[in-house]
This record gives C-alpha cells, structure tokens and sequence, in this order.
RNA sequence: GGGCGCUUAGCUCAGCUGGUAGAGCACCGCCCUUACAAGGCGGUGGCCGCAGGUUCGAGUCCUGCAGCGCCCA
C-alpha cells in the first residue's frame, strides 16, 4: 500500500496488501530468536512430508502453531519456531515412482543411484511448493534454519543414534514374521496396515485322515479357511483340546489335500470351539496366530511365497502352482479341491482384510530378517513422562490413547526393503558372520578383518528420523546453545493420527538421548475434514487446496476461520462459507479503520490515556476484558474462544456500538471531546490489532504501519498491556445501549423506516437520568430521535409503544408512527414472556432450600430478575389498558 | 472383543470450573443513514439423542440405552 497520502481502498483487497506486507517480515530479523531475552519459547514445526503440497490440515495446524508463536513473540520472549522437511520413505519414493511408472519406467530400470537422484529432485520441487504456501500463510517461522530429515546433521545423527543403541543391544536382527507389503515389497509397520471389513469366502475344505479305513465313520476332518492358497504350507490342523468331537483325533496324521504330504492335528487352546468347524489349519508363515501355534508344537514354518506374493519354487510346493500370483493360486487350488471332491462347501464371509495404508495393497504376514529396536527400555521413560505431568497433553484425555498403546507396545521393526531414506549403517562379512556396525563407513570387517564386507541394502523406517527431530534440529550430538537455549520445546502442535507414529517415538527417543522430554505440551488438533464430514482426499477430489482460498479471500481470512474452528473436538468440517463471512470480517475491519484514519486528527495512541466521557471509559475498559480474555484463551490452548472474543469486540462493540456513538463528539465543534475521542478511538484500535495479530498478521500488520507510520513494526511490537477499566462507565454504557436497543427494537417491528427520525420520552429516575443525560447525544443519534423528552420516574403516557426496562420506561408516542393493534399485540407478546418468566422466578424463590442453599449472589440475582420482570409487567399492563381505552 | 469421541436452532458448530441456551450461515421485515450493501437495524427459530440418578438447581456431573464416527486387537 502507498503512504501515506493515497486513501485506502473502500473494500479491502488482501492481494494487494499481503505479499508486500511478507516481503517486509522475510527481509526483517523478525522471524529470528531475539539474543538478549530471559525467556525462551520454542517450536518444532511437524515436518511436511515432501510427497507434493501442503493441504487444508498443514494449514490449520501451522497457523496454530504461527498464533502461538507470534504471540509470545510479542510477549517480549526469544522465540525459535523451528522450519525442516521430513524425507517421507515410502511415501515419497512411491509418488516418485508413479511419475516413473507414468513413463514406462521400473525404478529397478534406473538402479537406485538414479533413482534416488530422481528423488531429491522431486524433493526440491515438493519442498519448494511448500515453504511457498507456508510464506503465502504468513508463517513466522525461522526460515535461516531450515533442515530436512535426510540433510547432512540428521543422517549424522541418525548414524549415531543406531550405533548406540546397537551396542547397547538395544537393537538387533531378527527373523520373525511382519507385515510385507508385496507391491512395494518392503516390510511396514503394525501402524501402516489398515484392517477393514471385506466381502470373501468362507472355504470348507476336507482334510482326509491318514490310514482310515473306507468303512470308518469319520475318513476326513473339515477345515474352514478365508485362504485356501495357504494350505500348501500348512504344518498341521489344530483342535481345541476340550473338544469332545476331535479328542480321538489329536495326535493323528491327515493327508494334505493337492500336496502329497501329512500333517499332524494339534491341540491348542488357541482353537474356539464354536467358530467354523472348530478344526483350523495352521500355516505358521503365513499367518500371526499360526506362527506362535507353530512355535508351541514345533512345527515347520513353510514360506510359499515370494516378495511379491507368487508362489515360490519351494520343493515342497507342487509343481503345478510354483509362480502363480496368490489369487491364481487360490482360483486353482478351490477348483483341484472341488475336482477331487473335497470341497464340503463355500460361505459369503465378511473379513477383516489388512491393506497397506499406502499401496492399499493386502498385507501378507511374511517371515523375514529385519532389524528391531528393543523398545521396552525405551517406552517405560516415556510412560512415566506423562504419567508424572513432565509432558502434558491438551485435551487431556488423549493421554489414554497414548498409554494404551505405549503399554501394550511391541519391539519396533526398523528396516525398510526401500531405496529412499536413510541407508542402515551396518555392513555384513563374506568370510565370517560378523555384522559391523559404525558411524563412519568401515573398510574391514570388525570381527574378522575382510576387506569383503557389503552394506546392509535396506533404509531405516522414516519415523527413526523423525523420532530425534526436536533435537537433531537443534544441533545434536553436538552440545550447542541452540539446544541450551530452546530445548525442550515448549509445545509440540500436531493431531491425533501420529500419536503412535510419532509422538510416542519423539518421547522416547527424546529422553533417551538428551535425557529431558522433547516437549512439555501436547497440542492436539482436530482433523480437517470437507463441508460433508468427508475426509479429504485427491482420489475424492474434494481437496481444498489452502493457496487457493488465499487467492480468493485472503490469508487473514483463512486463518481467522480456522482458529475460530479450532475447538477441541475430533475433526472440523471446513465450510467455505465460513471462510467467506470471515472475509467480510477482514472487510469490517479495514473500513472500520479508514473511518478512524479519515477522523484521526492530529491524534495519536496514548495507552495511559483517561478519559472523561463515560463512552470512551467504557470503550476502554472494554477493550482490557478482551485482551485478558485472548491472553487466556490462547494460554489454554483455546484458540476459538480468542477469536470469539476478537470477533465480538472488534465488531460488536468497537464497529457496531463504539465508532457510532464517537461520531457524535468527532462531528461536534467540542475541540476538546473531540480530540480526546480520537485518541480513544485510535488507543484502542491500536489495542485490538496488536490482539488480532496472532491471528490475522496482514491485515494487522497494515493498519498499524497506517496508523504509526511507516517504520513501524507490529510483528516485533509488544502484546497489548493494561487500559482502563471503570465497571461504572461500563454499567451505565450499558444501560444507554438497553435504551437504544429498546427503541431500535420497537421500531423494527413496528417497521419504521430506519430513515425517519421519531420522538421518545423517558420516564426515569433523577439519579439515572443524570447519568443518561450525559449520553443524550449518543442516544439520541444510535436512536435516531428527533427529540428526547425526560419524565418524572413512574409517568404514564397515553397513546404510546413502550418499552419497559430495567429502571427506565422508554415511551415512543405513536401519532402517525405505529398502529394500535400491532402494538397491543406486540405487548402481548412480551407479556407472554414476562409472566412465563416471573412464574419461573418466583417458584425458585419459593423453594427455601434454594434460598438456603444456593450462593447469595444466585439468589440475589433471582431475585432483582424477579423485581424487573414484575415492573416491566406492570409498565407493560398499564399501557394495555391505556391503548385500549383509545 | 477392548478403548475413545460425538448427538444443542433448517445447516455447521460454541457453551471452561453445574445457576432460566449462543454464534456464523440460511430465512423474514425495514433501509444504498457521508467507514463498510462483503453493509446497517430489527425479527422468526431449540422437550440441548432417550431413560434414570445426584443436586435447591443438570446442555453441563454419574449410570444405562440408542444412533453415528474413530482407534486398538
């Protein structure tokens, strides 16, 4: 915007102003911890994944993030909100292989230098599109200190982690089963398998005994399977040992149909009764239960698949099947059963199906060689942390999610079959079986001395990174003044869905190995969903992209309505409209201050300022309520309730009420009113941009250097401090304001043009008619009166509308204004209401134990309610009768 | 099966420590009143899911039930 000459636009136009206004804080220190200050604060951005752009839910949680930050900035405190990026394995390397794939190209047909040279290419242009719509958002973080999960410090570190956690022991190698996702084939975590309920088969198949006799009454025992492809690595066929239909059986042979082999029934407990046949085939690699049946019997764990799911070319599979993909296999073993007479029968049977969460490939329970991290060690720490209140989680009771899975938690498969991500840092031998672990890359094998050592091919989960964010951020290893200065965090901000993934893993990590909790609060947020409920997606095609609200309605906006959103619940519905009616917000606000700006005067903010008229007292003690009430909705996290209140000041008192009633000193020729108005006028709009900031940094950042000057910063300006506060001015402000309202009200339904100016008359005691006579002016104008007659208290007019209030009787008489009927029966109406009201009062204060025992000022308050209702019944009852003795 | 959450105006949702229900949008009426029609003023609209209980008093606390959603097994 030009200055200062050029008069502001009539409607406000956030393109206009908000990328100067950026420009001006990327090029300031502003975003920067301040060196000199005692107090710090302290933020680690959850890293965005650079898989594309950021959507609605970065959105909504950086600009949470930004409110915190940007408030206690003001606070005076040295505030470090700290950038990076997360290298996202899995996910990245598959949006990357989609485009390949677009092109014909298998990543294998790169090989995985080129591949993952591919890959930090697209790293570049993903990071770059979202530190863009991070600066489009206004965010204030410190982009000097901006890091990626895979950059040189955190792989260091990352090295470093595994090597001590291995000679600790606390990692390791093991062969067990996990969970294989065959189309990327790599394994995945218990956390990246989504089970759902999906229509299958319920296949009954015949296992013949071994040696029984055709003239037997039992030849075959029947066994029910949602997966007849893995019969061919069955080891055995289990009963439950109190089934008095199987006991005969267990510890017989049956006969593997198709495979020409026996196997064993085995009793285990394991086995319900009353589920399918109550006879389970156990097929140990194939399948979580079965495994640990298989280890209690000792039976062989028979792997009949390859890596991505085709049979495998095992000797002990028949040849018929070798190379067929699982549901080949599947067709073709259900159609050899039922050729040889073997298929009892097929049930439709819904099932939980494990899909990979992001291939949406079903998952195959696959016994491999991974490394794991032993995590008990680790998690009783980080279950203590929040038990004892070091770490707090805002709501609360997500601190029961957080218990329930860290309490029943397994050890932590951390190796992944990828190409992308951070290589593991262990090299095996040709010659002997030592596994070399180290942080730099070792040229001999440590037990032996080979110079023939390879390196582990496999990557580390992405959340091994991301688990030491908060410090390797800071510098770690290394013991740098960044980590004094800032850690731990203040507060992590993030939502409900990475508790486990992440939230849990910065825990235990964190005191691991700085030995103090990453963070002290647990902000968690909802999750955005469409105006529908639905969750958003691109496959659903309902993806708000946030840049494109902002070029619509403005950042401000944006980020007005998702702090008004942020409510404690489990997910927020984004209406656009809502977005909308908060541009409008936006627009209030910019004509509200053109108004001050065209009527400043010579004036300037004076925060000690002590005014005399009981509107600008009032305006003032307003605006100190506010500020206490933002200060403490943003101290508990209730980022709603700080734009409420923002909202309802800023339009409902300081627009609607405050700037109409000041126009009656600013248009009078009292010099001395009138310049202690404007400098009410412009103290207090200096107050509520330095409230709103946090929320809204464009447009408050504008209108301040409107109304200081050019030089004038408020991103780096102090929060809003103390102003007056006068509980009288307030009282009787309010009692003008009932006033108006009254008359307001009895000419709005009595549709009298907002135009035509009308005569009141008031009926009121001497003592407050003194203090409403002060307000006439203001009154006279909110009301549009064209005259004002003061009455004796008690006074009756005939002929007139009224209005009962609580000590004052406001009559509008009616000659040529209102109809008699319409207001007889506006009277009735309110009268309805009254009596209702008052029977109400009156049975409370009836009830002794009430009066006993609620708080006196409950029932003081009952009981003033009630003397007002009686009055106004009265007031209202007389002017009945009056109107209709007409 | 275990756990968590939600159910308040036509729609989307607030309602913290219990004291006679609020906002935005929508709707109806009157207005282009010199900051703003992206606006002003007024108004309609709610057995706060159901049933019990605690309490002088319950949208708010407790128990049960129903429906919806999420997480874990």
């Amino acid at each position: 915007m030009n200055h200062p000459a050029s008069e502001p636009a009539k409607i406000y136009d956030p393109q206009a102003v908000e990328p100067a206004v950026s420009d001006q804080w990327l090029n300031s220190d502003a975003f920067k911890p301040k060196l000199d200050a005692d107090e710090h604060y302290s933020i680690t951005l959850p890293p965005p994944n650079v898989t594309g752009s950021l959507h609605m839910g970065h959105a909504f949680s950086d600009t949470i993030q930004d409110i915190l930050v940007r408030w206690q900035r003001m606070q005076g405190k040295s505030v470090l909100w700290q950038l990076g990026l997360d290298h996202a394995g899995i996910a990245t390397q598959m949006v990357v292989e989609r485009q390949l794939d677009a092109q014909g190209i298998h990543r294998r047909d790169l090989g995985r230098e080129k591949f993952v040279e591919k890959v930090w290419d697209w790293k570049d242009e993903s990071g770059g599109m979202i530190l863009g719509q991070m600066k489009r958002l206004g965010l204030s973080l410190d982009w000097s200190r901006e890091r990626f999960t895979m950059d040189e410090v955190s792989s260091n570190a990352v090295r470093e982690v595994f090597v001590r956690l291995f000679e600790e022991d606390l990692i390791y190698r093991g062969k067990r089963l996990v969970n294989w996702d065959p189309v990327l084939e790599t394994a995945v975590s218990d956390l990246e398998v989504v089970h759902e309920e999906e229509a299958g088969h319920f296949w009954h198949i015949q296992y013949p005994i071994a040696g029984a006799s055709t003239d037997d009454a039992c030849k075959h025992v029947i066994v029910a399977t949602t997966r007849p492809e893995t019969m061919l690595g069955d080891g055995a066929v289990a009963v439950n040992p109190n089934d008095e239909r199987y006991k005969h059986l267990i510890g017989q042979e049956l006969i593997l149909p198709l495979c020409n082999r026996t196997i064993p029934v085995v009793a285990d407990d394991y086995v319900d009764p009353e589920f399918g046949t109550g006879c389970v085939k156990i097929t140990p690699a194939h399948d979580f239960n079965d495994y640990d049946v298989g280890k209690r019997h000792d039976l062989p764990v028979i792997n009949i698949f390859t890596n991505r799911a085709h049979i495998n070319d095992d000797e002990i599979i028949p040849e018929q099947y070798r190379g067929l993909d699982r549901y080949e296999a599947r067709e073709r073993i259900v159609a050899d059963l039922e050729a040889e007479g073997l298929l009892y029968k097929v049930e439709a049977h819904e099932h939980k199906v494990g899909r990979g969460d992001r291939s949406h490939a079903v998952i195959e329970p696959y016994l491999t060689d991974q490394w794991y991290v032993a995590i008990q060690d680790l998690a009783d720490p980080a279950i203590k942390s929040v038990e004892d209140g070091d770490i707090r989680f805002v709501p609360q009771h997500w601190e029961k999610t957080y218990f329930e899975w860290m309490r029943n938690i397994q050890d932590w498969c951390i190796s992944r079959q990828l190409w992308w991500g951070h290589r593991i840092p262990a090299w095996y031998c040709a010659d002997c079986d030592h596994i070399t672990v180290d942080r730099s890359t070792p040229e001999y094998c440590g037990g032996c001395g080979s110079k023939q050592i390879r390196q582990d091919e496999d990557v580390l989960d992405t959340w091994f990174s991301s688990g030491l964010w908060p410090f390797t951020t800071l510098g770690w290893p290394e013991k740098t003044k960044e980590i004094e200065a800032f850690y731990s965090n203040s507060v992590l901000v993030t939502g409900f869905d990475i508790i486990f993934f992440w939230v849990a893993r910065m825990i235990m990590m964190g005191q691991k190995f700085t030995g103090k909790v990453p963070f002290k609060d647990i902000y968690i947020h909802a999750l955005i969903r469409d105006s529908e409920g639905q969750k958003m997606s691109k496959s659903k095609g309902n993806v708000i992209d946030p840049l494109q609200i902002i070029e619509e309605y403005g950042a401000d906006a944006l980020r007005f309505t998702l702090a008004h959103m942020a409510t404690p619940g489990r997910d927020v519905k984004l209406d656009v409209k809502r977005i909308e009616s908060n541009r409008n917000f936006m627009n209030k606000i910019w004509n509200a201050a053109r108004f001050v700006f065209m009527n400043r005067g010579d004036a300037v903010p004076d925060v000690n300022v002590n005014p005399k008229s009981d509107v600008n007292r009032w305006v003032l003690s307003e605006l100190n309520t506010t500020a206490r009430e933002v200060e403490k909705a943003l101290a508990e996290y209730r980022f709603n309730e700080a734009a409420s209140a923002l909202y309802n000041f800023i339009w409902g008192t300081y627009c609607d009420w405050y700037v109409e009633a000041a126009k009656v000193s600013l248009y009078k020729d009292d010099e001395t009113a009138k310049v202690e108005t404007q400098v009410v006028m412009l103290t207090v709009l200096d107050g509520w941009l330095r409230l709103l900031h946090p929320i809204c940094p464009f447009i408050t950042e504008t209108l301040f250097q409107e109304l200081h000057g050019p030089d004038a910063r408020l991103v780096t300006a102090d929060w809003a401090g103390s102003y007056l506060a006068d509980e009288q001015a307030v009282s009787r402000m309010n009692r003008v304001m009932d006033v108006v309202s009254a008359i307001r009200s009895i000419r709005g339904e009595m549709n009298v043009s907002p135009g035509k100016k009308i005569v009141a008359q008031i009926a009121v005691s001497n003592v407050v008619r003194a203090e409403l006579e002060i307000q006439q002016k203001a009154l006279m104008s909110l009301a549009r009166l064209e005259s004002l007659e003061w009455l004796p208290e008690g006074s009756d007019i005939e002929g007139a509308a009224v209005a009962p209030l609580a000590d004052v009787t406001v009559f509008l008489p009616l000659a040529g204004l209102v109809d008699v009927a319409e207001e007889l029966a506006r009277i009735e109406k309110n009268l309805i209401k009254i009596e209702k009201d008052i029977v109400s009062l009156q049975g409370r204060l009836s009830n002794s134990k009430f009066v006993d025992s609620a708080p006196e000022a409950v029932v003081a308050k009952v009981r003033t309610d009630l003397d007002e209702n009686q009055s106004k019944q009265v007031e209202l009852k007389a002017s009945r009768e009056r109107l209709k003795a007409l």
